[in-house]
RNA sequence: CGGGGUGUAGCGUAGCCCGGUAUCGCGCCACGUUCGGGACGUGGAGGUCGUAGGUUCAAAUCCUGCCACCCCGACCA
Protein backbone atom coordinates (compact mmCIF):
# COMPACT_ATOMS: atom_id res chain seq x y z
CA UNK A 1 0.00 0.00 0.00
CA UNK A 2 1.22 3.16 -1.07
CA UNK A 3 3.88 1.99 -3.19
CA UNK A 4 3.51 2.35 -6.82
CA UNK A 5 0.85 5.77 -6.07
CA UNK A 6 0.80 8.77 -8.80
CA UNK A 7 2.06 11.92 -7.52
CA UNK A 8 -0.42 14.88 -7.83
CA UNK A 9 2.22 16.06 -10.57
CA UNK A 10 2.02 13.50 -12.82
CA UNK A 11 -1.14 12.72 -12.88
CA UNK A 12 -3.89 14.69 -10.54
CA UNK A 13 -6.89 12.22 -11.67
CA UNK A 14 -5.25 8.98 -11.02
CA UNK A 15 -3.74 10.51 -7.75
CA UNK A 16 -7.09 10.82 -6.39
CA UNK A 17 -8.34 7.60 -7.23
CA UNK A 18 -6.01 5.48 -6.31
CA UNK A 19 -5.97 7.75 -2.92
CA UNK A 20 -9.95 7.03 -2.60
CA UNK A 21 -9.19 3.03 -3.21
CA UNK A 22 -5.94 2.47 -1.47
CA UNK A 23 -6.63 4.17 1.35
CA UNK A 24 -9.89 2.09 1.66
CA UNK A 25 -12.26 4.68 1.58
CA UNK A 26 -14.56 3.75 -1.76
CA UNK A 27 -14.45 1.46 -4.50
CA UNK A 28 -16.34 0.92 -7.52
CA UNK A 29 -19.18 -1.97 -7.42
CA UNK A 30 -20.60 -4.53 -9.71
CA UNK A 31 -23.11 -1.70 -10.75
CA UNK A 32 -22.21 0.85 -13.40
CA UNK A 33 -21.33 4.40 -11.68
CA UNK A 34 -22.32 2.83 -8.21
CA UNK A 35 -19.76 2.54 -5.69
CA UNK A 36 -19.27 0.91 -2.71
CA UNK A 37 -18.47 2.82 0.75
CA UNK A 38 -16.08 1.11 2.54
CA UNK A 39 -15.96 0.98 6.78
CA UNK A 40 -13.46 3.36 6.65
CA UNK A 41 -14.79 6.06 4.06
CA UNK A 42 -18.21 5.31 5.64
CA UNK A 43 -16.62 6.34 9.49
CA UNK A 44 -15.67 9.71 7.68
CA UNK A 45 -19.12 10.12 6.36
CA UNK A 46 -20.96 9.61 9.38
CA UNK A 47 -18.44 11.80 11.34
CA UNK A 48 -20.24 14.42 8.90
CA UNK A 49 -23.45 13.81 9.05
CA UNK A 50 -23.65 13.80 12.64
CA UNK A 51 -21.97 17.49 13.07
CA UNK A 52 -24.02 18.58 10.25
CA UNK A 53 -27.44 16.99 11.82
CA UNK A 54 -26.41 18.36 14.93
CA UNK A 55 -25.92 22.14 13.06
CA UNK A 56 -29.48 21.86 11.26
CA UNK A 57 -31.00 20.67 14.91
CA UNK A 58 -29.31 23.43 16.29
CA UNK A 59 -31.15 25.76 13.48
CA UNK A 60 -34.33 23.88 14.28
CA UNK A 61 -34.48 21.75 11.77
CA UNK A 62 -36.25 18.23 12.59
CA UNK A 63 -35.42 15.03 9.94
CA UNK A 64 -37.93 12.87 8.07
CA UNK A 65 -38.02 10.53 5.30
CA UNK A 66 -40.10 10.69 2.11
CA UNK A 67 -40.69 8.09 -0.53
CA UNK A 68 -37.38 6.44 -2.80
CA UNK A 69 -40.06 6.45 -5.99
CA UNK A 70 -41.84 9.38 -7.49
CA UNK A 71 -44.89 8.98 -9.56
CA UNK A 72 -44.30 10.16 -13.17
CA UNK A 73 -46.98 12.72 -12.74
CA UNK A 74 -45.31 14.27 -9.87
CA UNK A 75 -42.22 14.81 -11.04
CA UNK A 76 -43.70 16.69 -14.42
CA UNK A 77 -45.58 19.19 -12.43
CA UNK A 78 -42.87 21.84 -12.55
CA UNK A 79 -41.63 22.58 -15.94
CA UNK A 80 -38.12 23.54 -15.67
CA UNK A 81 -37.65 20.83 -12.83
CA UNK A 82 -38.40 18.30 -14.90
CA UNK A 83 -36.37 19.60 -18.00
CA UNK A 84 -33.30 19.34 -15.61
CA UNK A 85 -33.41 16.15 -14.74
CA UNK A 86 -35.21 14.44 -17.15
CA UNK A 87 -32.17 13.00 -18.92
CA UNK A 88 -30.51 11.74 -15.65
CA UNK A 89 -33.53 9.75 -14.59
CA UNK A 90 -33.72 5.82 -13.30
CA UNK A 91 -37.46 4.93 -13.89
CA UNK A 92 -39.17 1.62 -12.82
CA UNK A 93 -41.69 0.24 -15.17
CA UNK A 94 -42.53 -2.99 -14.01
CA UNK A 95 -43.12 -4.86 -10.41
CA UNK A 96 -42.41 -8.54 -11.06
CA UNK A 97 -40.59 -11.51 -12.76
CA UNK A 98 -41.11 -14.62 -13.62
CA UNK A 99 -39.26 -17.73 -15.27
CA UNK A 100 -39.30 -17.45 -19.22
CA UNK A 101 -41.00 -19.84 -20.45
CA UNK A 102 -38.56 -21.04 -22.67
CA UNK A 103 -35.66 -21.76 -19.83
CA UNK A 104 -33.75 -19.40 -20.62
CA UNK A 105 -33.63 -17.61 -16.98
CA UNK A 106 -35.51 -15.01 -14.98
CA UNK A 107 -37.42 -11.99 -17.45
CA UNK A 108 -39.31 -9.04 -16.10
CA UNK A 109 -42.78 -10.01 -16.32
CA UNK A 110 -44.51 -8.32 -19.56
CA UNK A 111 -47.60 -8.57 -17.30
CA UNK A 112 -46.66 -6.88 -14.25
CA UNK A 113 -46.29 -3.00 -16.14
CA UNK A 114 -47.15 -0.53 -14.05
CA UNK A 115 -50.15 1.28 -14.28
CA UNK A 116 -47.40 4.48 -13.75
CA UNK A 117 -44.31 4.53 -14.00
CA UNK A 118 -42.00 5.26 -11.12
CA UNK A 119 -38.79 7.45 -10.99
CA UNK A 120 -35.90 6.80 -8.32
CA UNK A 121 -35.68 10.03 -6.30
CA UNK A 122 -32.90 12.36 -8.21
CA UNK A 123 -34.09 14.73 -5.75
CA UNK A 124 -37.08 15.11 -3.49
CA UNK A 125 -38.67 18.05 -4.09
CA UNK A 126 -41.76 17.07 -6.02
CA UNK A 127 -42.95 13.88 -3.49
CA UNK A 128 -42.35 16.35 -0.68
CA UNK A 129 -44.38 19.30 -1.83
CA UNK A 130 -47.18 16.99 -2.62
CA UNK A 131 -46.82 15.79 0.82
CA UNK A 132 -46.65 19.09 2.06
CA UNK A 133 -50.05 20.26 0.47
CA UNK A 134 -51.78 18.12 3.19
CA UNK A 135 -49.68 19.47 5.88
CA UNK A 136 -49.84 23.29 5.56
CA UNK A 137 -53.53 25.21 5.69
CA UNK A 138 -52.70 28.11 7.88
CA UNK A 139 -50.19 30.24 8.50
CA UNK A 140 -50.56 28.69 11.83
CA UNK A 141 -49.02 24.90 10.14
CA UNK A 142 -45.74 27.34 9.29
CA UNK A 143 -42.73 27.51 9.03
CA UNK A 144 -41.99 24.09 8.45
CA UNK A 145 -38.14 23.05 8.40
CA UNK A 146 -37.77 18.97 7.28
CA UNK A 147 -34.56 17.64 6.85
CA UNK A 148 -34.21 13.99 4.92
CA UNK A 149 -30.44 12.05 5.18
CA UNK A 150 -31.37 9.89 1.83
CA UNK A 151 -29.98 8.67 -1.29
CA UNK A 152 -30.63 9.53 -4.68
CA UNK A 153 -29.61 8.48 -8.35
CA UNK A 154 -28.75 10.49 -11.22
CA UNK A 155 -27.99 8.56 -14.17
CA UNK A 156 -24.62 10.60 -15.06
CA UNK A 157 -22.53 9.70 -18.11
CA UNK A 158 -19.04 10.05 -16.53
CA UNK A 159 -18.92 8.67 -12.61
CA UNK A 160 -16.22 9.13 -10.34
CA UNK A 161 -15.57 8.02 -6.88
CA UNK A 162 -17.52 10.58 -4.36
CA UNK A 163 -17.73 13.74 -7.02
CA UNK A 164 -19.89 11.85 -9.30
CA UNK A 165 -21.60 9.04 -8.81
CA UNK A 166 -24.97 7.49 -9.98
CA UNK A 167 -26.25 6.91 -6.36
CA UNK A 168 -25.22 9.19 -4.08
CA UNK A 169 -26.31 10.15 -0.54
CA UNK A 170 -26.85 13.30 0.73
CA UNK A 171 -29.06 15.13 2.63
CA UNK A 172 -31.75 17.28 1.42
CA UNK A 173 -33.86 20.11 3.75
CA UNK A 174 -36.88 21.50 2.51
CA UNK A 175 -38.99 24.39 4.09
CA UNK A 176 -42.10 25.82 3.46
CA UNK A 177 -42.48 29.73 4.98
CA UNK A 178 -45.47 32.20 4.79
CA UNK A 179 -43.37 35.06 3.43
CA UNK A 180 -40.34 35.42 0.83
CA UNK A 181 -38.54 37.54 3.53
CA UNK A 182 -38.83 34.91 5.86
CA UNK A 183 -37.84 31.91 2.99
CA UNK A 184 -35.03 34.15 1.62
CA UNK A 185 -33.52 34.25 5.23
CA UNK A 186 -33.28 30.45 5.50
CA UNK A 187 -31.85 29.71 2.43
CA UNK A 188 -29.02 32.39 3.44
CA UNK A 189 -28.75 30.54 7.09
CA UNK A 190 -28.55 26.99 5.54
CA UNK A 191 -25.82 28.42 3.00
CA UNK A 192 -23.66 29.89 6.54
CA UNK A 193 -24.28 26.79 8.06
CA UNK A 194 -22.54 25.13 4.74
CA UNK A 195 -19.88 27.35 5.17
CA UNK A 196 -19.02 26.63 8.85
CA UNK A 197 -19.55 23.19 8.45
CA UNK A 198 -16.96 23.34 5.48
CA UNK A 199 -14.68 26.02 7.07
CA UNK A 200 -14.45 24.71 10.74
CA UNK A 201 -14.59 21.25 10.36
CA UNK A 202 -13.76 20.21 6.57
CA UNK A 203 -10.66 23.31 7.16
CA UNK A 204 -11.84 24.09 3.72
CA UNK A 205 -11.98 27.77 2.69
CA UNK A 206 -15.06 28.51 0.58
CA UNK A 207 -16.53 31.66 -1.29
CA UNK A 208 -20.17 31.82 -0.57
CA UNK A 209 -21.69 33.34 -3.42
CA UNK A 210 -25.17 32.79 -5.86
CA UNK A 211 -25.38 31.28 -9.04
CA UNK A 212 -26.09 33.12 -12.52
CA UNK A 213 -29.39 31.77 -13.88
CA UNK A 214 -27.94 29.00 -16.42
CA UNK A 215 -26.25 27.40 -13.41
CA UNK A 216 -29.21 27.75 -11.49
CA UNK A 217 -30.84 24.26 -9.67
CA UNK A 218 -34.03 23.91 -11.89
CA UNK A 219 -36.82 25.02 -10.42
CA UNK A 220 -35.34 27.71 -8.44
CA UNK A 221 -35.34 31.32 -8.34
CA UNK A 222 -31.96 31.69 -6.91
CA UNK A 223 -29.21 29.09 -6.03
CA UNK A 224 -26.87 29.86 -3.81
CA UNK A 225 -23.50 28.44 -3.42
CA UNK A 226 -20.27 27.85 -1.55
CA UNK A 227 -17.58 27.21 -3.94
CA UNK A 228 -14.03 25.71 -2.77
CA UNK A 229 -10.60 25.13 -5.07
CA UNK A 230 -9.15 21.50 -4.86
CA UNK A 231 -4.96 20.85 -5.26
CA UNK A 232 -4.99 21.38 -9.46
CA UNK A 233 -6.56 24.63 -9.03
CA UNK A 234 -10.36 23.36 -10.46
CA UNK A 235 -12.89 24.34 -8.67
CA UNK A 236 -15.54 21.93 -7.02
CA UNK A 237 -19.34 23.40 -5.82
CA UNK A 238 -19.35 21.92 -2.01
CA UNK A 239 -22.84 22.95 -1.24
CA UNK A 240 -25.88 24.13 -2.58
CA UNK A 241 -28.63 26.26 -0.89
CA UNK A 242 -32.12 27.46 -3.37
CA UNK A 243 -34.67 29.80 -2.43
CA UNK A 244 -37.67 28.14 -4.87
CA UNK A 245 -40.05 31.06 -4.67
CA UNK A 246 -43.64 29.66 -4.59
CA UNK A 247 -42.46 27.47 -7.66
CA UNK A 248 -43.16 24.39 -6.23
CA UNK A 249 -46.58 25.50 -3.87
CA UNK A 250 -47.76 26.67 -7.17
CA UNK A 251 -47.23 23.30 -9.07
CA UNK A 252 -48.42 21.26 -6.47
CA UNK A 253 -51.19 23.66 -5.07
CA UNK A 254 -49.83 24.20 -1.73
CA UNK A 255 -51.94 27.14 -0.34
CA UNK A 256 -51.98 28.41 3.40
CA UNK A 257 -54.60 31.26 4.70
CA UNK A 258 -52.65 33.99 6.32
CA UNK A 259 -52.97 35.96 8.89
CA UNK A 260 -54.73 38.75 6.83
CA UNK A 261 -57.36 35.95 6.30
CA UNK A 262 -56.33 36.11 2.66
CA UNK A 263 -54.90 32.55 0.17
CA UNK A 264 -51.09 32.61 -0.68
CA UNK A 265 -48.74 30.24 -2.00
CA UNK A 266 -46.29 28.99 0.24
CA UNK A 267 -42.45 29.73 -0.30
CA UNK A 268 -39.93 27.21 -0.49
CA UNK A 269 -36.46 26.42 0.22
CA UNK A 270 -34.55 23.19 -0.57
CA UNK A 271 -30.51 22.76 0.46
CA UNK A 272 -28.20 19.68 0.46
CA UNK A 273 -24.60 18.44 1.00
CA UNK A 274 -23.40 14.93 -1.11
CA UNK A 275 -20.69 12.39 -0.29
CA UNK A 276 -19.30 15.04 -2.93
CA UNK A 277 -17.68 16.40 0.12
CA UNK A 278 -15.53 13.29 0.39
CA UNK A 279 -14.31 14.52 -2.59
CA UNK A 280 -13.57 17.50 -1.60
CA UNK A 281 -12.00 16.32 1.61
CA UNK A 282 -9.32 14.38 0.24
CA UNK A 283 -8.75 16.86 -3.06
CA UNK A 284 -7.89 19.27 -0.34
CA UNK A 285 -5.71 18.04 1.75
CA UNK A 286 -4.17 15.17 1.08
CA UNK A 287 -0.56 14.75 -0.26
CA UNK A 288 1.42 12.16 -2.27
CA UNK A 289 2.17 10.16 0.61
CA UNK A 290 -1.52 9.79 0.85
CA UNK A 291 -4.57 11.02 2.73
CA UNK A 292 -4.51 13.91 4.86
CA UNK A 293 -7.83 13.86 7.16
CA UNK A 294 -8.56 16.76 9.68
CA UNK A 295 -8.85 15.95 13.46
CA UNK A 296 -12.82 16.50 13.45
CA UNK A 297 -13.06 14.04 10.49
CA UNK A 298 -10.74 11.75 11.51
CA UNK A 299 -12.08 8.21 12.28
CA UNK A 300 -8.75 7.79 14.56
CA UNK A 301 -7.25 10.51 15.54
CA UNK A 302 -4.11 9.04 17.10
CA UNK A 303 -2.88 6.24 16.73
CA UNK A 304 -0.34 4.40 19.25
CA UNK A 305 2.75 2.07 17.62
CA UNK A 306 4.54 -0.23 20.26
CA UNK A 307 7.97 -0.97 18.95
CA UNK A 308 9.57 -3.69 20.35
CA UNK A 309 11.38 -7.06 20.89
CA UNK A 310 10.50 -9.25 23.47
CA UNK A 311 7.26 -9.84 25.45
CA UNK A 312 8.47 -8.35 28.51
CA UNK A 313 9.16 -5.22 26.53
CA UNK A 314 5.51 -5.42 24.68
CA UNK A 315 4.18 -6.00 28.01
CA UNK A 316 5.63 -2.99 29.68
CA UNK A 317 5.32 -0.44 26.65
CA UNK A 318 1.30 -1.53 27.24
CA UNK A 319 1.31 -0.16 30.44
CA UNK A 320 2.23 3.15 29.66
CA UNK A 321 0.28 3.01 26.16
CA UNK A 322 -2.76 2.36 27.93
CA UNK A 323 -2.29 4.95 30.25
CA UNK A 324 -2.04 7.36 27.76
CA UNK A 325 -5.36 5.64 25.58
CA UNK A 326 -7.21 6.07 28.43
CA UNK A 327 -6.43 9.78 29.32
CA UNK A 328 -6.86 10.53 25.65
CA UNK A 329 -10.27 8.60 25.91
CA UNK A 330 -11.49 10.95 28.57
CA UNK A 331 -10.58 14.16 26.74
CA UNK A 332 -12.88 12.51 23.89
CA UNK A 333 -9.99 12.20 21.79
CA UNK A 334 -10.12 8.42 19.52
CA UNK A 335 -7.30 6.59 19.62
CA UNK A 336 -6.37 3.15 18.52
CA UNK A 337 -3.61 0.66 20.11
CA UNK A 338 -2.06 -1.04 17.44
CA UNK A 339 -0.12 -3.77 19.40
CA UNK A 340 -0.70 -6.29 16.44
CA UNK A 341 2.61 -8.30 16.25
CA UNK A 342 1.65 -9.99 12.30
CA UNK A 343 3.41 -6.20 11.07
CA UNK A 344 6.32 -4.28 11.91
CA UNK A 345 6.39 -1.07 13.21
CA UNK A 346 7.38 0.77 9.78
CA UNK A 347 4.61 -1.14 8.14
CA UNK A 348 2.37 0.53 10.54
CA UNK A 349 3.93 3.90 10.54
CA UNK A 350 3.08 3.72 6.51
CA UNK A 351 0.00 2.21 6.92
CA UNK A 352 -1.31 4.67 9.34
CA UNK A 353 0.41 7.48 7.41
CA UNK A 354 -1.18 6.23 3.85
CA UNK A 355 -4.52 6.71 5.69
CA UNK A 356 -4.55 9.87 6.84
CA UNK A 357 -4.76 9.41 10.93
CA UNK A 358 -3.29 13.16 12.28
CA UNK A 359 -1.03 12.11 15.33
CA UNK A 360 1.16 8.94 16.06
CA UNK A 361 2.45 8.18 19.04
CA UNK A 362 5.49 5.92 18.74
CA UNK A 363 6.56 3.83 22.53
CA UNK A 364 9.77 1.97 21.86
CA UNK A 365 12.41 0.93 24.89
CA UNK A 366 14.26 4.04 24.80
CA UNK A 367 11.65 5.96 25.58
CA UNK A 368 10.41 3.56 28.43
CA UNK A 369 13.48 4.51 29.55
CA UNK A 370 13.45 8.16 29.19
CA UNK A 371 9.67 8.36 30.37
CA UNK A 372 9.15 10.01 26.73
CA UNK A 373 7.06 9.16 23.54
CA UNK A 374 7.77 9.94 19.97
CA UNK A 375 5.04 12.10 18.68
CA UNK A 376 4.42 12.04 14.56
CA UNK A 377 2.31 14.49 13.09
CA UNK A 378 0.74 13.88 9.21
CA UNK A 379 0.11 16.89 8.03
CA UNK A 380 3.89 18.40 8.21
CA UNK A 381 5.51 15.04 8.81
CA UNK A 382 7.35 16.66 11.38
CA UNK A 383 8.31 14.40 14.72
CA UNK A 384 9.54 15.30 18.44
CA UNK A 385 10.54 13.78 21.48
CA UNK A 386 7.88 14.24 24.23
CA UNK A 387 7.73 13.80 28.14
CA UNK A 388 4.72 11.94 28.78
CA UNK A 389 3.96 14.15 31.57
CA UNK A 390 0.58 16.09 30.46
CA UNK A 391 0.82 14.13 26.89
CA UNK A 392 -2.97 14.49 26.31
CA UNK A 393 -2.76 17.87 26.86
CA UNK A 394 -0.10 18.81 24.45
CA UNK A 395 -1.67 15.99 21.68
CA UNK A 396 -4.79 17.67 22.30
CA UNK A 397 -3.17 21.36 21.35
CA UNK A 398 -1.65 19.16 18.94
CA UNK A 399 -4.99 18.54 16.97
CA UNK A 400 -6.26 21.66 17.52
CA UNK A 401 -3.17 23.10 15.68
CA UNK A 402 -3.12 20.52 12.68
CA UNK A 403 -6.96 21.16 11.70
CA UNK A 404 -6.26 24.92 11.97
CA UNK A 405 -2.74 24.37 10.37
CA UNK A 406 -4.64 22.47 7.11
CA UNK A 407 -6.86 25.28 6.93
CA UNK A 408 -4.63 28.28 6.51
CA UNK A 409 -2.80 25.50 4.34
CA UNK A 410 -6.01 25.76 2.02
CA UNK A 411 -6.69 28.78 2.53
CA UNK A 412 -3.14 29.90 1.28
CA UNK A 413 -3.27 28.08 -1.63
CA UNK A 414 -6.26 29.19 -2.62
CA UNK A 415 -5.77 33.16 -2.21
CA UNK A 416 -2.39 32.62 -4.08
CA UNK A 417 -4.22 30.48 -6.86
CA UNK A 418 -6.48 33.18 -7.14
CA UNK A 419 -6.28 35.96 -10.08
CA UNK A 420 -8.06 39.18 -11.33
CA UNK A 421 -7.89 39.37 -15.15
CA UNK A 422 -8.65 42.66 -17.14
CA UNK A 423 -7.82 41.37 -20.68
CA UNK A 424 -9.31 37.97 -22.33
CA UNK A 425 -5.82 36.51 -23.51
CA UNK A 426 -4.91 37.16 -19.47
CA UNK A 427 -7.98 35.70 -18.70
CA UNK A 428 -7.80 32.44 -20.80
CA UNK A 429 -3.90 32.11 -19.71
CA UNK A 430 -4.88 32.10 -16.02
CA UNK A 431 -7.63 29.86 -16.60
CA UNK A 432 -4.76 27.28 -18.19
CA UNK A 433 -2.47 27.77 -14.87
CA UNK A 434 -5.57 26.53 -12.78
CA UNK A 435 -7.16 28.63 -10.15
CA UNK A 436 -10.04 31.22 -9.83
CA UNK A 437 -10.17 34.12 -11.97
CA UNK A 438 -11.70 36.63 -11.35
CA UNK A 439 -13.12 38.80 -13.94
CA UNK A 440 -16.04 41.29 -15.73
CA UNK A 441 -19.04 39.99 -17.09
CA UNK A 442 -21.79 41.55 -18.68
CA UNK A 443 -24.47 39.55 -17.07
CA UNK A 444 -25.72 37.88 -20.13
CA UNK A 445 -26.07 34.17 -20.53
CA UNK A 446 -25.16 34.51 -24.15
CA UNK A 447 -21.77 35.72 -22.89
CA UNK A 448 -21.41 33.19 -20.07
CA UNK A 449 -21.96 30.01 -22.58
CA UNK A 450 -19.83 31.47 -25.45
CA UNK A 451 -16.47 31.97 -22.23
CA UNK A 452 -17.82 27.94 -21.73
CA UNK A 453 -17.40 26.72 -25.03
CA UNK A 454 -14.21 28.94 -25.62
CA UNK A 455 -12.05 27.98 -22.20
CA UNK A 456 -14.41 24.79 -20.56
CA UNK A 457 -14.84 28.28 -17.63
CA UNK A 458 -17.96 28.33 -16.28
CA UNK A 459 -18.99 30.89 -13.41
CA UNK A 460 -18.36 29.37 -10.57
CA UNK A 461 -20.35 32.15 -8.51
CA UNK A 462 -21.15 36.06 -8.65
CA UNK A 463 -19.64 36.62 -4.62
CA UNK A 464 -21.53 37.92 -1.58
CA UNK A 465 -19.67 40.43 0.45
CA UNK A 466 -17.66 41.69 -2.70
CA UNK A 467 -18.03 45.55 -3.26
CA UNK A 468 -19.12 46.78 -6.45
CA UNK A 469 -16.15 47.74 -8.97
CA UNK A 470 -17.04 49.44 -12.38
CA UNK A 471 -15.47 47.57 -15.08
CA UNK A 472 -15.80 46.25 -18.57
CA UNK A 473 -16.93 42.47 -19.71
CA UNK A 474 -13.56 40.68 -20.08
CA UNK A 475 -15.38 38.84 -23.43
CA UNK A 476 -17.28 41.64 -25.14
CA UNK A 477 -16.29 44.29 -23.50
CA UNK A 478 -19.61 45.63 -22.17
CA UNK A 479 -19.85 47.48 -19.19
CA UNK A 480 -19.76 45.24 -16.19
CA UNK A 481 -20.50 46.68 -11.74
CA UNK A 482 -18.43 43.94 -10.41
CA UNK A 483 -16.32 40.86 -10.78
CA UNK A 484 -17.31 37.46 -10.59
CA UNK A 485 -15.57 34.10 -10.33
CA UNK A 486 -14.83 31.71 -13.31
CA UNK A 487 -13.06 28.47 -13.40
CA UNK A 488 -12.80 24.91 -15.23
CA UNK A 489 -14.75 22.75 -12.42
CA UNK A 490 -15.57 19.33 -11.20
C1' C B 1 -24.71 8.03 -27.88
C1' G B 2 -20.18 9.37 -31.55
C1' G B 3 -14.27 8.49 -31.83
C1' G B 4 -10.18 5.47 -29.82
C1' G B 5 -8.38 1.49 -26.60
C1' U B 6 -8.22 -2.76 -23.17
C1' G B 7 -9.99 -7.61 -21.06
C1' U B 8 -4.57 -13.36 -18.79
C1' A B 9 -4.27 -15.65 -10.47
C1' G B 10 -6.70 -10.98 -5.29
C1' C B 11 -3.82 -6.64 -7.87
C1' G B 12 -0.36 -5.16 -11.80
C1' U B 13 1.48 -7.58 -16.09
C1' A B 14 4.57 -10.78 -20.31
C1' G B 15 3.06 -13.96 -24.13
C1' C B 16 -0.78 -12.56 -29.28
C1' C B 17 2.09 -9.95 -35.02
C1' C B 18 4.62 -15.58 -36.37
C1' G B 19 -1.04 -21.24 -33.13
C1' G B 20 2.05 -26.26 -29.75
C1' U B 21 3.86 -27.10 -21.50
C1' A B 22 0.79 -19.59 -19.42
C1' U B 23 5.69 -15.37 -17.65
C1' C B 24 7.20 -12.10 -13.96
C1' G B 25 6.36 -8.72 -9.72
C1' C B 26 3.26 -7.56 -5.53
C1' G B 27 -0.03 -9.84 -2.31
C1' C B 28 -1.49 -14.67 0.17
C1' C B 29 -0.03 -19.44 3.31
C1' A B 30 3.95 -22.26 6.36
C1' C B 31 8.64 -22.23 8.92
C1' G B 32 13.01 -19.64 10.56
C1' U B 33 15.82 -15.16 11.26
C1' U B 34 14.10 -10.01 12.04
C1' C B 35 11.31 -5.63 14.47
C1' G B 36 13.02 3.00 16.17
C1' G B 37 10.28 4.11 8.56
C1' G B 38 6.89 -0.41 4.03
C1' A B 39 12.64 -6.84 6.37
C1' C B 40 15.03 -11.33 4.48
C1' G B 41 15.58 -16.57 3.31
C1' U B 42 13.43 -21.31 2.06
C1' G B 43 9.18 -23.88 0.68
C1' G B 44 3.95 -23.65 -0.98
C1' A B 45 -1.12 -22.51 -2.75
C1' G B 46 -3.70 -19.91 -6.40
C1' G B 47 -5.74 -19.76 -13.81
C1' U B 48 -13.07 -22.01 -17.37
C1' C B 49 -6.66 -16.60 -20.56
C1' G B 50 -14.12 -11.53 -20.45
C1' U B 51 -17.98 -14.54 -23.02
C1' A B 52 -20.42 -17.52 -27.07
C1' G B 53 -19.41 -19.66 -31.51
C1' G B 54 -16.04 -20.70 -35.84
C1' U B 55 -11.20 -22.29 -38.33
C1' U B 56 -7.44 -26.15 -36.97
C1' C B 57 -4.56 -32.39 -35.28
C1' A B 58 -3.93 -28.26 -31.77
C1' A B 59 -6.43 -21.50 -29.94
C1' A B 60 -4.54 -16.86 -24.65
C1' U B 61 -2.70 -16.42 -29.82
C1' C B 62 -6.38 -16.42 -36.13
C1' C B 63 -11.94 -15.08 -37.53
C1' U B 64 -17.13 -13.47 -36.05
C1' G B 65 -20.89 -12.02 -32.58
C1' C B 66 -21.85 -10.40 -27.65
C1' C B 67 -20.53 -8.34 -22.76
C1' A B 68 -17.68 -5.35 -19.50
C1' C B 69 -14.31 -1.61 -18.38
C1' C B 70 -10.96 2.67 -19.53
C1' C B 71 -9.71 7.33 -22.27
C1' C B 72 -11.64 11.61 -25.42
C1' G B 73 -16.55 14.62 -26.54
C1' A B 74 -22.09 16.31 -25.19
C1' C B 75 -24.71 16.08 -19.52
C1' C B 76 -23.95 16.96 -14.08
C1' A B 77 -24.30 17.57 -6.50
Amino acid sequence: MGKDFPTREENYSQWYNDLVVKADLAENSAVRGCMVIKPYGYAIWEKMQSILDKMFKDTGHSNAYFPLFIPKSFFTKEASHVEGFAKECAVVTHYRLKNAEDGSGIIVDPEAKLEEELIIRPTSETIIWNTYRGWIQSYRDLPILVNQWANVVRWEMRTRLFLRTAEFLWQEGHTAHGTDKEAVEETLRMLDVYADFAEKTLAIPVIKGVKTANERFAGALDTYCIEAMMQDGKALQAGTSHFLGQNFAKAFDVKFTNREGRQDYVWATSWGVSTRLMGALVMAHSDDDGLVLPPKLAPIQVVIVPIYKTDEQLAAISAVADKIQAELKAKGVSVKYDDRDTQKPGWKFSEYEFKGVPVRIAIGPRDLENGTVEVARRDTKEKSVMHITDLSIKVEHLLEQIQSNLYNKALNFRDTHTYKADTYDEFKQRLDEGGFVMAHWDGTTETELKIKEETKATIRCIPMNQKAEEGKCVFSGKPSTRRVIFARAY
